[in-house]
RNA sequence: GCGCGCUUAGCUCAGUUGGUUAGAGCACCUCGUUUACACCGAGGGGGUCCAAGGUUCGAAUCCUUGAGCGCGCACCA
């Protein structure tokens, strides 16, 4: 493109689409061909990262943008680094968010009741409809975000290699003792007709009636409870064994006519867990109903359980005539009020309590007894001598077996801790779900027959149990109806992608563990503690090396985005409103790791603003500049000042990079390119036209950029005709490409800009436009020379001003004497460098009375010391400086 | 209750291992703008870094205590 073709401001409708479609035609999304084309060495070091698989649940939202932003900045700079870079997409099947969606919408369009319906196979059938359809735009809005990922490798956790890979794990867990079918109790949806984990429950608070009463007039002590209708099914209580009080009851039974089918059989027990100073000191047992009271039964199992609230949330036939086929509400309230007529109700208060609801459908959960699958976190993995939660302790601190090569990094590092408290408190994962929309639980039941090959039968001996990959042969098998929770799929994640579980493949091989991944805290223990469970289970390795955890992105208020509040962004609308450059730019400024940000439209404006800034940046060095790009030979003090400059931000950004601090590295660049490049140095070009350094440097600065800013950079490497694509060029390595001094150089032309930055505070004679213009009304025409009056006249004024005229010196051919007054408020000046003068004085004195500190010069770095010693010479020359031009505006 | 985080300019936030006179963006004020860029430029004002103690030659940074806000986990019946 012609120079003087390139439109003034960065359009990025006109880019976007064509660059992706280049990017991904290249084929260098993928590494294999990176290695073909030999833009990547056959040995080079691998670089893997996975994207955490969005659900298919519909469309992506801002916080999605913002991971795919960080990872992308990831991959682009370790491809461009010349690493065997793979950035693997995915998506999630989301088994019960997914079918909750779609009954909700077919709900919404008229039906009552889809499961009941439609039956199974068609209710499979319109949700894999859905899920397809959002795995349609998901894959759009990633290549919208600039992704750079290798779509050949797309994976979806529901698809053929990857059931394999779940079935194959159940396997292998269930063969070695660790997945196991318990009657237990577990947290129910009625709602949603299934169990879930109990990190899929929300706590919310609301107000509640605390009851506390006695079983009959002579029970010698009297509980309390929030739930008395669970109370049909108490079947002991228990105090501190120690406590006084009760210490002589421990192991009576007492017979207990209340209502239900049978008379509650209560027997007083003695367990530590019990608080003595707490309400009645006694607490009413109901091991059906309750996870604590359940745990209780463990530990004494001579307690009976009776189940008094079905599946469907009413009441069972234990519960009594009375109360049977009524709704638990119901049910309180009528035994509450038989409690109140026989006298047995002591106390009512109001109290605010936290109940867990289910996060996808809503209801609060109803914990009932179940016969269901479970992984046990504590029992001895076979062989190991340790347990799941051993190896998930073990692989973020010491490292799996003690070896600091098999360790988890977790940045910040701060999360450690969250993560290992999680695991500490740890039960049983329970993983079957009673919803149809998930991998099918891979076990076959069929009565006992004469073929027996590879069969186990249950403690009973009357069933058959068969667990393989796939489905037994024979007649008369039927598979268990539940399906896995979906967060045992995406506990493979990082190797199922991979191939596994056919360990000798190359992706394997060369991918796994995984380099890098990141995730939002809210899926910390969902997701990364589980995909450490798997990977250090079944592979004896971590699945990843390092995990970036990041805050969430709030609204501009600070509240969550949320469809409820009305205050969603699609990130696809605005960043074809402001540009996709400028929305991954705005999404990774000023966050730390960590912690949650704001996201606003001024952020936007302030990106889109800086995009377009780098644009017109090229747009000098393509109409200023007609020298192709060489290695630059510096011929001045100001190319050899840039040189360094960028060299020391090229290794400071790579650093950052290192560390996951995106902001900072940004930080690093944007000032460089702003402060640095277009407003000394190009500035400075116009003047000396040293073309090499200009088109060398700005070649550099759309590397760096071009991981956070792949479409404008890429875009302008094309106007400039440089050939190839950006994106696989090497990142600058400016201290191998460059024989430079860059410390000498840097700390010259530093101190030099600091003088000229001085300067123009000092006399207020910048813009120097403003001068020229002043001297052309006094009748000195400078037009043909103006780029060498901007220039110089920053720097000889300062040595020629006498307060009131200053010395121009042009070059060797024009010299002019200019007065000030009327550029510069004479009293204004003289107040000013006054004041600077007494700050300076007393800067001078803070130096000097540290300097005159033995301890200081005794104890601090000598760099330190010889710093502060050159600092109190600067200050110093600077008041000097100052006292002169005071006197002399003074005469 | 236990744990974690946050508190820095009017607003939103950076500040890696303690070390130049604490930074940015936005907002505000002044000046400028046919010149790569008004999606613009040059300047400026504005901060007892939540409080109090401590460690140190030196603390926004480390330690202790406290306050306010937010979050997570567990919930005591």
């Amino acid at each position: 493109m012609e120079p003087t073709d390139i439109p003034k401001a960065y359009d990025p409708k006109e880019w976007e689409d064509r660059l992706y479609r280049k990017w991904e035609g290249s084929g260098f999304f993928n590494p294999d061909t990176c290695i073909e084309k030999g833009v990547t060495k056959e040995d080079a070091e691998p670089f893997s990262i996975l994207m955490p698989p969005p659900n298919v649940t519909g469309v992506l939202h801002l916080g999605h943008a913002m991971e795919n932003s960080i990872m992308d900045v990831v991959a682009r700079y370790h491809r461009m680094r010349g690493e065997r870079t793979l950035f693997l997409p995915g998506a999630d099947h989301a088994a019960v968010a997914t079918q909750s969606r779609v009954e909700k919408n077919l709900v919404a369009s008229g039906m009552t009741n889809p499961r009941q319906e439609l039956g199974r196979e068609r209710l499979l059938e319109k949700i894999r409809t859905f899920a397809d359809e959002s795995k349609d735009t998901i894959k759009k809005q990633v290549r919208a975000m600039g992704s750079s990922c290798d779509w050949s490798r797309f994976a979806y956790t529901f698809d053929d290699a990857r059931v394999l890979a779940v079935n194959t794990m159940f396997k292998k867990m269930y063969d070695d003792g660790l997945i196991y079918k318990g009657y237990r109790v577990v947290n129910w949806s009625v709602k949603g007709q299934s169990t879930c984990s109990d990190d899929e429950l929300e706590h919310i608070e609301r107000p509640a009636t605390l009851y506390t009463f006695r079983y009959s007039k002579d029970f010698p002590i009297p509980v309390a409870t929030t739930r008395p209708e669970t109370k049909l099914g108490d079947t002991a209580v228990a105090v501190h064994p120690e406590d006084p009080r009760y210490r002589d009851l421990i192991g009576r039974i007492f017979e207990i006519e209340i209502g239900a089918a049978k008379p509650l059989s209560i027997r007083i027990i003695g367990d530590e867990e019990v608080d003595p100073s707490f309400g009645t000191g006694a607490v009413g047992v109901t091991p059906a109903h309750s996870q604590t009271d359940f745990d209780i039964r463990e530990r004494h199992p001579e307690i009976n359980l009776v189940q008094v609230i079905g599946t469907d949330g009413k009441m069972t036939a234990d519960a009594g005539p009375t109360y049977a086929g009524l709704t638990a509400l119901e049910a309180r309230e009528k035994f509450v009020a038989a409690l109140r007529e026989k006298g047995l109700l002591e106390k009512e208060e109001d109290i605010t309590q936290n109940v867990g609801t289910s996060d996808r459908f809503g209801d609060v959960i109803e914990v009932v007894p179940m016969e269901q699958w479970f992984v046990a976190v504590n029992r001895e993995i076979p062989g190991r001598d340790k347990s799941l939660k051993d190896l998930m302790r073990e692989a973020v601190t010491s490292g799996l077996g003690g070896d600091g090569n098999r360790r988890v990094s977790i940045q910040p590092e701060r999360f450690e801790k969250v993560y290992l408290r999680w695991i500490d408190n740890l039960r049983d994962w329970c993983i079957s779900r009673q919803i149809w929309w998930g991998h099918r639980i891979p076990v076959w039941y069929k009565k006992p027959t004469t073929d027996n090959r590879q069969l186990t039968t249950d403690e009973e001996g009357e069933i058959e149990i068969y667990c393989g990959v796939e489905a037994p042969e024979g007649e008369g098998w039927e598979q268990d109806p539940d399906t896995l929770d979906t967060w045992f799929s995406s506990g493979l994640w990082t190797f199922s992608t991979l191939g596994w579980p056919d360990a000798e493949t190359n992706d394997f091989k060369t991918f796994h563990p995984v380099t890098f991944m990141q995730m939002g805290y809210e899926i910390v223990f969902f997701w990364m503690a589980r995909m450490i469970l798997m990977t250090t289970y079944a592979l004896d390795t971590i699945p990843f090396k390092t995990v970036y955890i990041h805050g969430i992105l709030r609204d501009k208020d600070g509240r969550k985005f949320s469809k409820s509040l009305g205050n969603g962004i699609d990130p696809i609308d605005i960043g074809k409103e402001y540009g996709t450059d400028a929305l991954r730019l705005a999404l990774l400024s000023d966050v730390s790791p960590g912690n949650d940000s704001r996201f606003s439209t001024e952020k936007m404006e302030t990106s889109r603003n800086f995009v377009n800034k780098l644009w017109n940046i090229s747009r000098y060095v393509a109409t200023m500049s007609t020298a192709s790009v060489e290695t630059p030979v510096p011929k001045s003090l100001s190319d050899r000042y840039i040189l360094g400059r960028l060299s020391h931000i090229v290794n400071e950004t790579a650093g950052h990079l290192s560390e996951s601090r995106f902001s900072l590295a940004i930080e690093t660049i944007r000032s460089f390119t702003v402060d640095d490049f277009a407003d000394w140095y190009v500035e400075i070009h116009k003047v000396e036209k040293n073309d090499a350094v200009l088109q060398y440097v700005f070649d550099a600065l759309l590397r760096l950029w071009h991981p956070f800013l792949p479409f404008v950079t890429e875009a302008i490497n094309e106007t400039r005709g440089n050939g190839g694509l950006l994106m696989v060029t090497h990142w600058p390595d400016i201290s191998e490409d460059m024989d430079i001094d860059t410390e000498t150089a840097f700390n010259e032309l530093r101190l030099l800009v600091t003088k000229i930055r001085n300067l123009r505070a000092t006399y207020r004679i910048d813009p120097i436009r403003r001068l020229t213009g002043s001297l052309a009304a006094k009748g000195i025409d400078l037009s043909e020379s103006y780029p060498a009056v901007e220039r110089l006249a920053r720097i000889e004024i300062a040595t020629s001003f006498d307060g009131s005229s200053a010395e121009l010196i042009i070059s060797d051919r024009l010299s002019a004497s200019i007065s000030l007054e009327g550029i510069i408020d004479i009293d204004a000046e003289r107040a000013r460098l006054a004041k600077e003068l007494t700050e300076a004085e007393k800067y001078a004195k803070s130096l000097e009375a540290k300097l005159g500190n033995p301890s200081f010069a005794e104890r601090a770095p000598e760099a330190v010391v010889a710093q502060t010693r050159s600092l109190l010479d600067e200050t110093n020359a600077k008041a000097e400086e100052l006292r002169g031009h005071l006197s002399s505006i003074s005469s």
